[in-house]
Formats: C-alpha cells, sequence, structure tokens
DNA sequence: AGGAATCTTGCAAACGTTTGCATGATGCGC
DNA sequence: GCGCATCATGCAAACGTTTGCAAGATTCCT
C-alpha cells in the first residue's frame, strides 16, 4: 500500500493545484508558491515540506497560471516561413542543424521551444500572430525566406525578435547569418583557382540568403573579367531539383567548366547528375558546395564547399534574443564562412 | 495619419485585452470573447463591428489565459530523449524528417508544437515533468531510447500521448513504428540472395529498434543455418562512427562478406570506409542500410536499404493522439518496412 | 394585443498562480 | 521585561479569458 506510485495515489482524493497542496500541508496557497518557486522568504522547515509532499504526490505548478500572472512564459518560438517552395524546406539539413542546436542553447537557458512551420502566402498574417499570441517571450525566425518586408514590418513594433538570414545594410531587424556574399567570393575564388572560367550558379536566386551567394559569384567573375555567372534555378525539393539539374547539364554543359552550388544538397544531386552524364568532377567541370553538411565529405569525390558554423549561428541567435530580452539593444552579427577544399574544385 | 500601420496606432492607447476592446465597441467582455471565439449567438453586425475592431487594433486574444480557463493549450509536445548517445541523435536525418512531417500534420489539425529534448541520465523525471507543466494537451514521444519502463510507468496513468518506436508484446504504451524485426529480415535475405553468408550487423544493439533490426537478421541467419551474426557496435556521432567503423573493418572485413547497418548514415558512412580500405561493394562484401533517407540513393553505388515510411509514421502519431484526446481507445500501429533493391546488395 | 419562443447581451464566477502589503511571531540588545 | 528589527506567513487582488445563468429585447403566432 504504501510503496505505490504517486502518480496513482491520488486517483480520488488528488492534488491538482496549489491550494490542494497548501490544504495538506496546513499552509497558505501563497507560502507553498513561494516554497515551490524556492524563494528566500519561507522557513526551511516548512519548504522541506512542502517541497515533500509535492514530490510526493507528483504535483507540479500549472505554467499556464504561473505564466499568465507572471506574464512570461518561458517559451520562445521558433518559426520557419517556408516561401517560394511551399515543400520540404524543413526537412532539409542545414535548417534542421540548426533547430537542434537552437533547441540545446534554449533548454540550457531554461527556456522551451515552440516549433511553427507557416506559409506565408497562405497566411500573410503569420508573424502578427505568432507573437500576439500571448504564448511565447520573444521569437527567432528561421530563413528569411521571401519575407523580408514582412519581418521589416513588425521589427519596430517587437523587440525580442531575432532572425537567421542575410544582413542587409540598414535593416531594422536584428539578423544573425553567416556572410552569404562573402561565402560566394570565397567559392567562386577557388573555381578559378582550380581552372575554372565559365561558371554557372545552380539554385534559386529568389531567397535573399541566396541572392547573395550569386552576387558574390559575379563579384568575382565581374573582377577576374570572366564572362558572366550563369544561373541555373532550381527547386530546392530533391525530386524536383534532380529533374532541373539533369535538364540545365544537358544543355550547358558543354559550356561551362565551373558550378557553384547554392547549397551541399544541390551539389551532391548535381554530382549524381554530373556522373550520370559521364562529366568528370573536376576535371571537366568543377564543383563547390554550401554550408559543409555531413553530406559533403561522403560524396564521391568529397565535396569541396564553404562551411558555415551553424552552431556558432544558433549560440549567436539565442544569445542575442536573451539579451533583447532584458532590454539591452544589440547588433547583428555576421559570421565568416571558411572555404573548406576537398576534391571537387 | 489615417493609414497607419495598426501595430503603431496604439502605442499610448493600446487595446492590450478583451476589456479594452468591449469599451471601445460598447459591448461586454463576454460578449468580445464570442464574437472573436466565432460563437452563434452574438448578432452579426455586433460580431462585424468588433471584428474590425479587433483587426484595426492588431488584438489577438491571449492564448495563455484562454488556454488557462478552457483548460486546454492547443499545444502538443514531442520530446525526445537523448538516451545512450546524449550527443547529435537530433540532428540525425530520420528524426527530423518525422519531426518536420509531425508539424505539418499537428498544424493542419490546429495545434502548436512544443519541442523538448531531454537528457533522462541527467534528468530522471522528464517525461512527467513535461506532462506535468499543464502547456501541452498530450504528448508524442520519439523514439523509446532506453526509457522504455520510465515511457510504461506513466502509460496507464496519462492517456494522451504517442510513441514513435518498436512495438512489443504486451506493453502498456501507444506506439507507431516500423516493424524493426521484419525489417531485420529483409535486409539480411536480401544479402543472402547477394550471396554473403558471414554477416555483420553495423550498429548499437542497445536501444530497441536496433535490437529488434538485430533479432530479425539472427532470425534468418538461423533459419539458413549461416554463421551468427556478428556484432560491431558503434555511437551515432558521424565522427565517432566512422572511426569505429574503420577499426571494425580492418579487424573482420576478411571474415565478413555482408553488412547489415542499422541505419542508412551508418551505410554510408560504412561505404566510405570500405573503399578507403579497397574492399569492392557489392563484390567483395554486400551492404544493406535501414530508413531510405534522401542519401541512400546518392551514395556510389547508390544503397539498397530498407524503407521507413516516415510521412506515414507522422500520420499516425498524430491521428492517435487525436483519437486519444478524444477519449478513444486506440491499438498501437505497426507500419511495414519495404526492401529498396539498389546497387549495394 | 397578449403570450410564448427566440435572440442577444451582461454579470460574475471560475481557471491556478504570484506577489505587495499587512500582520503575527520570534529573537535581540539593553 | 521592553522596544525594535527580522522572519515567516496569510490575505486578497491581480493576470486575461470563457461560460452558465439570467435578464432584456425582439420576433412570431394566434
Amino acid at each position: 500500500m504504501s510503496d505505490e506510485k504517486p502518480e496513482r495515489r491520488n486517483s480520488q482524493g488528488a492534488v491538482r493545484n496549489i491550494t490542494d497542496l497548501a490544504r495538506l500541508a496546513g499552509v497558505s496557497p501563497g507560502t507553498v508558491s513561494r516554497a515551490l518557486a524556492g524563494k528566500s522568504l519561507v522557513n526551511t522547515k516548512t519548504r522541506e515540506r512542502i517541497e515533500n509532499l509535492a514530490r510526493e504526490h507528483g504535483f507540479r505548478p500549472n505554467q499556464m497560471a504561473s505564466g499568465l500572472r507572471r506574464q512570461k512564459t518561458g517559451v520562445i518560438g521558433v518559426v520557419i516561413p517556408l516561401g517560394h517552395d511551399t515543400r520540404q524546406q524543413i526537412s532539409d539539413s542545414f535548417f534542421m542543424t540548426l533547430l537542434g542546436h537552437l533547441a540545446d542553447e534554449l533548454t540550457r537557458e531554461g527556456y522551451d521551444l515552440m516549433l511553427r512551420r507557416v506559409v506565408p502566402d497562405e497566411d500573410a498574417d503569420w508573424l502578427d500572430r505568432f507573437i500576439g499570441s500571448g504564448m511565447i517571450d520573444g521569437v527567432i525566425v528561421i530563413g528569411q525566406s521571401d519575407q523580408f518586408e514582412r519581418i521589416e514590418d513588425v521589427a519596430d513594433g517587437y523587440r525580442p525578435m531575432v532572425v537567421w538570414g542575410n544582413h542587409q545594410q540598414g535593416q531594422h531587424h536584428c539578423v544573425v547569418g553567416t556572410d552569404n556574399r562573402l561565402g560566394g567570393r570565397l567559392a567562386t575564388e577557388r573555381l578559378v583557382a582550380a581552372g575554372a572560367r565559365r561558371i554557372a550558379f545552380l539554385g534559386d536566386t529568389g531567397p535573399m540568403e541566396f541572392a547573395a551567394r550569386f552576387a558574390g559569384a559575379q563579384d568575382i567573375a565581374a573582377r577576374m573579367g570572366l564572362p558572366p555567372i550563369l544561373a541555373l534555378p532550381t527547386h530546392l525539393s530533391p525530386d524536383r531539383a534532380s529533374e532541373e539539374i539533369a535538364a540545365h547539364l544537358s544543355q550547358h554543359a558543354r559550356a561551362i567548366d565551373g558550378i557553384f552550388a547554392a547549397t551541399d544538397t544541390l551539389a551532391a544531386l548535381c554530382l549524381t547528375e554530373l556522373r550520370d552524364q559521364g562529366i568528370a568532377v573536376p576535371d571537366d567541370v568543377r564543383l563547390v558546395g554550401f554550408d559543409d553538411l555531413p553530406i559533403a565529405r561522403q560524396t564521391v569525390p568529397p565535396l569541396t564547399t564553404v562551411r558555415q558554423d551553424i552552431a556558432a549561428g544558433a549560440r549567436g541567435l539565442v544569445d542575442i534574443l536573451l539579451r533583447r530580452l532584458a532590454g539591452e539593444s544589440t547588433e547583428s552579427m555576421v559570421l565568416p564562412p571558411e572555404l573548406v577544399v576537398r576534391a571537387t574544385a
């Protein structure tokens, strides 16, 4: 009888709230609240009695009520706007890894993470709605997608927001992200150093991050007096991308000798297509990716790429968000990309 | 003046709650609540007036308060216990893809998703704590890890819980997952059909799912009268796994002619190591993976593997959870694995 | 026109915490 | 043993919604 599981014990005499517990302990609800919150103003013996009772009955204060009263929830919202490419973005390795690190960092700081995917085209109100829900103390937006304007609109009126993405001169919202343009330059310089002269950019140039990478490539082409970079747009979902890449290659393969892929994922797909079409890498065509995902190490030949420091990014996002939550004003943070030379260029 | 952004307008005369809005509309808070909730008992004109006012001031009812009063939050908790292998599991492609689909399904059903990673070794109380927080209406546990007992303990006292994992005869908690043992059999049968006789299992056999895959392999070995399956344990994090695989291979490579990897990720790493050590696949050694992640299509040669239907799994998890939330009692759901033959076996 | 049925709205009590203020109890110095 | 500081606790009012109940307003039927 006495060694029953605590959860079972209170099947009828359940202790549902702080008041029940207070009655059991013979004190007032206020005291229980203070005891459980670890406030110093409560007598040590009383505190212990209450704590034991709470443990014994498996009682935990209701976070909703607490949140309501204290006007803070202990939850940070993480939202992934799925812009152009409705589908699939979330399973993109890069975002997922970032999400994992965010979860770690937030947990470490004592926050919970509320995840929301939104399709802005179907729900123009996505950001306000999330913020206004009263469920979250702050929000991290993963990827500006094509929602730069909307985010910018909100930024002035709502401080605890940080965005992963590309930094642009004079923008109002606080952003953490890699210097994509510099990354694009590094990638392209490498292609050139490896002997490429007629270079293509593989990927959609719509999203800001990609646009910046593309611009970086153009910088180098211009500086070196090379022919202009050829843009080969693709979608991000693997199945469609594969076809599109195949089409691009059969049309342009003989006209180019270097490819800068917007993403390692695309680069890996491209590598497969190149092999299928009998094009030698890096001899016929040089290839550089972006992100340095785990897959970059495992392609054959291993992929030369531009590394983004995802862990540092996550740390930066959380760190800045907490500082803003504390009322500080903060600068955007741009992380340096790093060229990782392997075997494709 | 009149076309200012709604969010700006109320810098001083802000409407923070339903009562403010009620005052503006000249009605009682109750009516506003009903109007915004879309209840039928409010006059159409009044409702429109209130809705316009709300839109105009960018007002949204506080979800915390609503949740507190209605005793439901509209949030489903998703928890990933990091068992044996503290690190990295979350960036595992499989879990992440599952998470993405879960986010989709839950959104479609009008629920939000609260994500929590826990390390059970450091926090024995992880599940009760999440459930007792009062922040979530139900919980989905992704992966039993080594926490089978703890989950089982909770299952009887807390109905709205569904677990992704392996089904075991007579267990109390409701689970959705692939028939791992059958999957193991399919994989091993294929290895045998491709000419393997001395087969190894690559991966930790601790976690239940993996143990079941291993058991499936043993089933076939026994049935066919082959030598017993050799277990080659590894960790899951790519860096450590690589070393361990290399070590295993240099020790055992000549004694085996078939490898069943617990995961495509491991299989891909293994493929790289095999190549490095000059072992031909599938001629010297046949290899089969598990999951059918995108990477399986991109290895060289493409990976033969056992497919898990992740989307169906996510749908099943959410569907069952909602049914339990509605008070139905539900059966576990085991999904059939499917052998996908490519080029490594 | 009178009465019943139907709509619409307001009132006020919850939901479970937290916390400023006040009060009672205890200990201290003299 | 008295006054004063310190400590520990209780009281009750918030936080912002929802909702059963009741009452007022309108419509409809005969």
